[in-house]
DNA sequence: AGAATTAATGCACTTCCGTTGCATACTTAA
DNA sequence: TTAAGTATGCAACGGAAGTGCATTAATTCT
């Protein structure tokens, strides 16, 4: 816990009480979770606050922001020394349609790709939906 | 016009007046619609309407659903001939951050790749962000 | 044609998620 | 210890998607 709170302040983010165990929380899971997902871990927690958190999280590169198309905001851990902002850091998240998680594929990385004359990418995201290895082995 | 009702027929829709107006709307876009853009252009008729021709559209293969990460859902014509239910047809999308707009790269498939074992994949959503081919020409 | 059936539309209302405003509590720095 | 800055709690708002139901329009059947 007190390397958490080492981390935390090398981010830039007071290490409240809050803070630290939504992000331990973060780390002990393996999928990405939802507002709603630290909500329901939390049930003493306000919600404003637990939103404020992952914001926080995310504006300083602790955690990012998934969108895996449901249309609910996911979050995960960024990894060790990433920077959100550089596109070769993006990789793919996989969205299981029967446990309904969303993981981040952290080594599988967005293929670059040739585009019309005239489009600039700066960004991109690549979702792929079907069953995850959980669920598939069963 | 009649063409256009032909066509809706061929997709087993019934060409309501409102139907054929909403088709041609996207049919002279080039980028996709929201709901919202719809509305704004038939201010005589009723969300509720236009949501469910939108949806109706979307089950019947004539316009397909795009998830540009932006949070609201936007509408474009089919391929013709499209499947969009088979992979093999799923296109990449960008989204320019300047205009707003999000239009459909119909000759730029989604890569495949190799996942970690277990995840199988029959879906995908890729979306390029940056600036597109008009904005960047200014 | 006229009645019965089915489909489309209009209107009101709801739900869900994300977001903001503001008062209070807490923490840090002067 | 006082002042300033930050985090938290509570309430309310907003946009977008979606549902229920009555009404109207189009089909089908007799
Ligand atoms: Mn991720
Ligand atoms: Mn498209
Ligand atoms: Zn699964
Ligand atoms: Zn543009």
């Amino acid at each position: 816990m007190a390397q958490i709170e080492d981390f935390l302040e090398s981010k830039g983010v007071r290490p409240t009480a809050m803070r630290l165990l939504v992000f331990k929380y973060l780390a002990d899971r393996q999928a990405a979770a939802t507002l709603s997902d630290v909500e329901a871990s939390f049930s003493k927690a306000e919600r404003t606050t637990l939103y404020r958190t992952l914001k926080t999280f995310e504006e300083n590169s602790i955690v990012h922001q998934i969108d895996d198309g449901t249309g609910i905001s996911k979050y995960a851990l960024c990894e060790e020394g990433c920077n959100c902002d550089l596109e070769r850091h993006l990789h793919l998240h996989f969205h299981c349609n029967k446990c309904d998680e969303t993981v981040c594929l952290t080594d599988y990385k967005i293929p670059p790709l040739n585009l019309p004359k005239g489009f600039i990418a700066n960004d991109a995201n690549m979702v792929l939906k079907g069953i995850c290895d959980k669920c598939s082995q069963n």
